[in-house]
DNA sequence: TGTACATCAGTGAACGCGCGTTCACTGATGTAC
DNA sequence: TGTACATCAGTGAACGCGCGTTCACTGATGTAC
C-alpha cells in the first residue's frame, strides 16, 4: 500500500496539524496514536514511519502551530496598519478564542505541559515566544520589549484563567478587564 | 490493619497535601495512585477507603491547595501592611516561585489541566480565584476589582510562561517586566 | 516506452507496561454487654 | 473494668483497559535497464 510522496508528505503534514489541535484541546497525555492517526484516517502503525515517538511529535506540532500563530498575528498587525497593537488584543481577548483551544494560542494550551516535560520542548517554546512577543513590541506605541513582554502575560494569563473558570460572564470579565488594562480603555 | 480514627484522618490528609504537590509538580495525569498512595507510606488498594476516585481526590486536592495559598497570601498581606500590593507582586514573580511548582500558585500549575476536565473543577477554581482576586483588590491603592484581575493575569500568565522556557535569564526577564508593568517601576 | 525488481508508506495484530479500580483478606480498633 | 464480637483502614494481588511501540506483511510506487 505504498503512497506516492507527494501523499506521504501530504499525509504528514496532516498529522501534525492534527496534533496541533488535539493536543491543544487536550493536552499530550490525553491523545492516543490512534485516535490522533485515525483522525486523519490512518492507522497507528503507520505513525513510526514518519516520526521518532510520540515526543518528537509534539515538538514538531508545537513548531508548527506556533509558526502559524505568528504568521497569522503578523497579517493581523499588518492589516491593523496604525491600530495593530489593539487590533492583536481584542483579537487574542475573545471569548471566541477562548472556545477555540484547537485553533487557538499555543502558550494558553501547551505551556503548562511544555514545563513538565524535558528541555526540548521548552526551547522552541522560547524561540516561539520571543517572535510573537517582537511582533507585540514593533506593534505598541513604545515599542518597548519589556512593556511587550509583560502585556504577552497579561493576554496568556487571562486567556488561561478564563478557560479555567466555569462560568462564562465571569471568563468575559477576566478577558475584558485585561484588555481594559492594556488598553487603557475603562470596560464598559 | 486498622488504625485509629485519628490515624486514618490524618493519612487522608497526608494524602490530600501530597496530591496538591505532585499534581502541580506533573499534572493530575502525571501522577498514578500507586506512586501517590506510596509516597506517604501507604499502599494503592487504601485509597478507595477514603476516596471515590482519582477526579473525587483531583477536586480535594485543588481546594485544599487553594486554601492554603489564600491563607498565605493573607498573612503577607497582613504582615506588608500598606505594601500589601508590592509584597503580593513581588513575593508572586520570583525565580523561587517559579522553581517550586509543587508549592507554589495552584492557577500557574493546573489552570490547563482544570480546563480540560468536566465542569466541577472549573468551579472549584472560579471560587477560588474569586478569592485570591478579592485579595489582591483589597490590597490595591485603588481597590477595582477589575484592575485586580488583570494584575492577576499579568501574574499568573508571568509565572505559566516562565516555566514554560528554557532559558533562566529569559525567565527572569519575563518575572520581571511583569514586576515593572504592575509595580509601575523600570526595570533593573 | 516496457519490463523486472527493489523500495517503503501504510496495515493490523501483537508486545509489555502502567494505569484506575476492585476485592478477599487481615488484624487492631471501637463497641456492646 | 473485662470480655466477645463487629467494624473497617489498610494490604496486596488481580482485573480489564488503553497506552506507546514493534513487526511481519502488503502492494503500489519508484528505479534500473
Amino acid at each position: 500500500m505504498r503512497v506516492t510522496r507527494e501523499q506521504a508528505e501530504e499525509n504528514r503534514r496532516a498529522v501534525v496539524d492534527a496534533a496541533g489541535k488535539l493536543f491543544r484541546e487536550r493536552g499530550f497525555d490525553g491523545v492516543g496514536l490512534a485516535e490522533l492517526m485515525g483522525s486523519v484516517g490512518l492507522t497507528q502503525g503507520g505513525f513510526y514511519k514518519q516520526f521518532k515517538s510520540k515526543d518528537d511529535l509534539a515538538v514538531e506540532a508545537c513548531d508548527r502551530a506556533l509558526e502559524k500563530g505568528a504568521d497569522a498575528w503578523k497579517r493581523a498587525a499588518a492589516t491593523a496598519g496604525t491600530n495593530a497593537y489593539a487590533a492583536l488584543v481584542e483579537r487574542y481577548l475573545t471569548m471566541r478564542h477562548r472556545a477555540r483551544v484547537g485553533e487557538g494560542c499555543v502558550f494558553a494550551a501547551l505551556a503548562g505541559d511544555a514545563a513538565r516535560h524535558g528541555p526540548e520542548l521548552p526551547r522552541h517554546v522560547e524561540a516561539g515566544m520571543k517572535t510573537y512577543v517582537g511582533i507585540l513590541a514593533d506593534a505598541m506605541p513604545d515599542a518597548d520589549p519589556d512593556a511587550a513582554l509583560a502585556a504577552f502575560s497579561t493576554m496568556v494569563g487571562a486567556l488561561l484563567l478564563a478557560r479555567a473558570v466555569d462560568d462564562d460572564a465571569y471568563a468575559r470579565r477576566i478577558l475584558d478587564a485585561a484588555a481594559a488594562r492594556l488598553l487603557g480603555r475603562t470596560p464598559a
